[in-house]
DNA sequence: TAAATTAGTTGACAAAAGCAACTAATTTTA
DNA sequence: TAAAATTAGTTGCTTTTGTCAACTAATTTA
């Protein structure tokens, strides 16, 4: 048995316990889950038709009648016949009927509030961008871009994390050893020493909150600059991150008006090569040297920005 | 309404959803959902009388009398009267009943496994852990002491992750300013440097995976060595993490036969203050400086060992 | 040792859900 | 374009699921 389906599998239980969706009376009152549901599906659909909520909420269709003939002789929704389909008929919410959900709204969102109630802001940030993660993943199966930020102030942390993610990724990719982290927190402590806001800035793409990707852009003089620090999490690749990185980088350069702006890589580094050629960069050294466990070619790159 | 809340409760109609148990057989299987939780809460308990059952899942005892009547003549439960209360049974899965739960197991792991085929391993990870993230903040629940970790060997992404604790932790609890981290990546620049493992270690303390506390002893001569990094996670604090790191690290101290320890500090931080006191550090230096955006005081600490 | 409580069973019943036959309107198809 | 097939919704009937209260027999409490 594989461990993720395990975890998941544990997951989805100690879920089920918590939703506590199992007793058949949903929030003490005297409507089923289901019913709530359908309410639900009513309050949100603004007009909708019984087969569209048999088909929404997979419920048989007699069944469903029946309860909305009981929620109608209780006043709680409104049928209209259809203008259409002389079959069917909008159903919405009456005054009543919307009065109830907001009630059970309020009780719904005084016992979420109960739960987390012990937890400081940050912490339900994290607990909020973790379920809008498990959502992610579990439907359109792959990360959506426009869950992807953008900045480039540096915050306290962010310059750690960014030498955290050369290690382990540069670690697991590559099967650098620690002495390549060790290279990258020299880099990073140069480029802090003599950090010019005006000139510099690195850019990263967070998700949750968290550093997926950077690419950073150091000035050497008035006239060039060197490229650094181009990182994705393999997990976060194909998905224009990097692309708009770069592109950011370079759009930079211009507007300080660099003339030049060359990177340092190795052959390594097969997708980032590609996204440089793309960005325009063209190969003008290379070298083969041993370092950090592996035998390499360390190559330069630059691009010459005309005006 | 709170934004927060209304998440929360967008996710928990996901996840209701999601989890399609709903529906009256679970997994196509001619068992209901409360049938399967039943049989899976005997499985777990190995021996469990029937009144533990309706407790834990909040059953009425005559439904489930009932139901383990039935299967009992179904042969999926074995009952035992049991020794301590005559009135009582001890009741176990039989051999079918075994198969029957092992079999929906591995369905409801191929299902699960549908659901996730579409991501890469990295994304899988990314799921598990934002899934324990949830759980973790939903049970009050503390940390358990038992979940957290330790280690001391250095592995790449380890020392980026420390520095970008000591960002953010130093950021949030002092203010201090990005250039703090500067500091720190340079204190650790200068330790790699010089580092040997014979005579210098980082202790890590982890959850999950997550470096959430660390401590290190480096050797400045044969006679003395310098306690450096300690760090804990607030959300860590008072598990006794703090006190196992500190321990560990004057233990090695003395293995390696330094006669004298010493820390530098500043009165800012409270917790560690006293935690140095309790290990047997004692304050030997203090001056004002202005440093990081704040005012405080620089202190030494040393710890003379006899042996 | 009598009274109260507890584990489990059973009868009676209510609520929840599913199935199939039906009407009336709509769509497909030949 | 008219017959055939499909669809939206209703209704009767049935099964499944769950609840409540009364009961037995063993155990605990006072």
């Amino acid at each position: 048995m594989n461990t993720t389906t395990s975890k998941i599998r544990s997951f989805n239980r100690f879920y089920t316990a918590h939703l506590d969706i199992l007793s058949q009376h949903y929030l003490d009152s005297e409507y089923s889950l289901t019913e709530i549901r359908i309410l639900y599906e009513i309050s949100e659909g603004k007009l909708i038709t019984a087969q569209k909520i048999t088909e929404i909420l997979n419920l048989d269709k007699g069944y469903l009648s029946r309860i909305l003939k009981r929620f109608l002789k209780e006043n709680l929704i409104v049928k209209v016949a259809s203008a259409e389909d002389k079959r069917a008929f909008d159903i919405k919410l009456s005054d009543t009927g919307n009065e109830l959900l907001s009630v059970l709204n309020t009780k719904s969102e005084n016992k979420i509030e109960g739960k987390i109630e012990k937890l400081n802001s940050s912490e339900k940030e994290i607990l909020v961008s973790s379920m809008h993660t498990v959502r992610n993943l579990l439907t359109e199966n792959k990360i959506a871009r426009k869950d992807i930020t953008y900045r480039h102030e540096i915050t306290p942390g962010d310059v750690g994390y960014i030498i955290h993610l050369h290690g382990t990724i540069y670690g697991k990719e590559y099967n650098f050893s620690t002495d390549f982290e060790k290279y990258v927190i020299k880099t990073f402590y140069d480029f802090l020493e003599k950090y010019s806001p005006e000139n510099d800035r690195i850019w990263m793409a967070e998700y949750n909150n968290k550093i997926v990707g950077c690419v950073a852009i150091v000035h050497q003089s008035n006239e060039e600059a060197q490229l650094r620090w181009f990182l994705l999490d393999p997990a976060f690749r194909g998905l224009g991150i990097g692309k708009r990185l770069l592109t950011d980088a370079v759009h930079f350069c211009r507007e300080k008006k660099f003339k030049n702006v060359f990177l340092l890589t190795t052959n390594l580094q097969e997708k980032a090569l590609q996204m440089y050629k793309m960005a325009g960069f063209e190969l003008t050294q290379s070298e083969e040297v041993q370092e950090w466990g592996k035998t390499f070619n360390e190559e330069r790159y630059d691009l010459k920005i005309s005006y």
